[in-house]
DNA sequence: TATTCATTTGCAAATATGGTGCAAATTTTT
DNA sequence: AAAAATTTGCACCATATTTGCAAATGAATA
């Protein structure tokens, strides 16, 4: 890994904040604090963190709230988000990452946890790269928007581009149709639940392989 | 949000309130106590304490009564439950956790395994933070909808699998079948008492590994 | 052993959900 | 401004999923 990677970690308590930085930089890691959602954005905006640790439970804008924010803005389409949940919260929404977060860690939390899941997302983003995805014979080029398929380029318009991308940053994972919806269309836009079949529905079709398979009542997956 | 675990215990005995509360306010933990079954059951409600340890025999309403009540409260669906029995009971009923409660300690409490115990409760509930179960050759993959056996794939509908991943969420642990409709149908959704059967007959015909027991007029559990 | 009660099982109906063809609305390109 | 491409919506259809019923089975109890 070449650069050192920024975490925000968001907490309205302090003590966490200090102990979770302490622990993070002794893994080597650049820390950035904030106290509330509101800095958490600004924050967000201005050092573009390679990784944002998210209190759920926080007064003012709420973890889930501030994840909300982040997804609709495609500059921290690759941001990743690591919530902080309290143990008794079985919410589906959490444990699902319906939110659009790439995983949580329930509080009170375990230090050894928590280092493993950070430094496992990332060694899992340095397979990935950022711009450029391999999936099989599939590849997808973020910067250029190109999708090929054994070296062969698929047109795709921009909708069913980062859909697919979405879909294949995390081969087999389940992605729910509301996760698809905040994280491409946003939490402000409201499209209906046919949409998404119909752009999965050309997607089949240009790519010309089966390779995203539907869960019934719950959502989409890339898989090969 | 404190980190900071609140215990009720529920004793009509002074004595053992005092001991364990002495024990367990030296390990860490917030402790309330109640006198009788009532008043824990007020208690519980007012303070929403993270555990319960509850004496079997009370006058008035004994323990496991109270614990049916707590447990058709979905909002004590989280909250951990420790039975106090005298040595002799050697009720079935106890021993197998059939109560929907999440371990027991025989009278006269030694305090070692007493917080021993505890402190163990809430180290696996922090493991829970997980989206990948593995019971024996089992492996209940959240994230990828997925659950398999012996590495081998078994495609399960969406009842079904939250159905399997509910009750393996807590392997041995019975899972009332009240318990089981609040989590999984809510507690608006009604639906019969058959409709828990039929899901449990075809995750047993996909799985076809016998993994679910029967408990008799209770519910049903995982285990391998 | 007879009785009772709860669960299982086979069958079938009800329902939810996604796929498909078509067309309108919107955006982008020419 | 017109044309083309993209995105969204609608209505119907096929099918997987979910639910219910009723008879059969099985366990517990007296």
């Amino acid at each position: 890994m070449s650069t050192v990677k920024k975490i925000l970690i968001v907490d309205d308590e302090p003590d966490i904040l200090e102990i979770v930085s302490f622990n993070l930089k002794a893994e080597g890691y650049e820390i950035l604090t904030a106290k509330n959602g509101n800095e958490a954005l600004d924050k967000a905006k201005q050092y573009m963190p390679d990784l944002i640790i998210l209190d759920v439970m926080m007064p003012g804008k709420n973890g889930i709230e501030v994840c909300n924010i982040l997804r609709t803005q495609p500059i921290f389409n690759p941001t990743l988000i690591i919530f902080l949940t309290a143990m008794a919260d079985e919410s589906a929404e959490i444990k699902g990452l319906e939110t659009g977060a790439d995983d949580y860690i329930t509080k009170p939390v375990s230090l050894k946890v928590l280092t493993s899941k950070v430094n496992a997302l990332f060694r899992r983003l340095a397979n990935e790269g950022t711009s450029l995805i391999k999936v099989g014979n599939f590849e997808i080029n973020r910067e250029k928007y190109l999708v090929s398929f054994d070296n062969t380029e698929i047109i795709l318009a921009r909708k069913e581009f980062e859909l697919v991308a979405l879909l294949a940053s995390k081969p087999g994972k389940v992605f729910l149709r509301n996760e698809i919806l905040n994280r491409i269309w946003g939490t402000d836009v409201i499209v209906g639940d046919r949409t998404i079949d119909v752009h999965i529905r050309k997607i089949r079709q240009k790519l010309g392989v089966d390779c995203i398979s539907t869960v019934k009542g719950v959502g989409y997956k890339f898989e090969i």
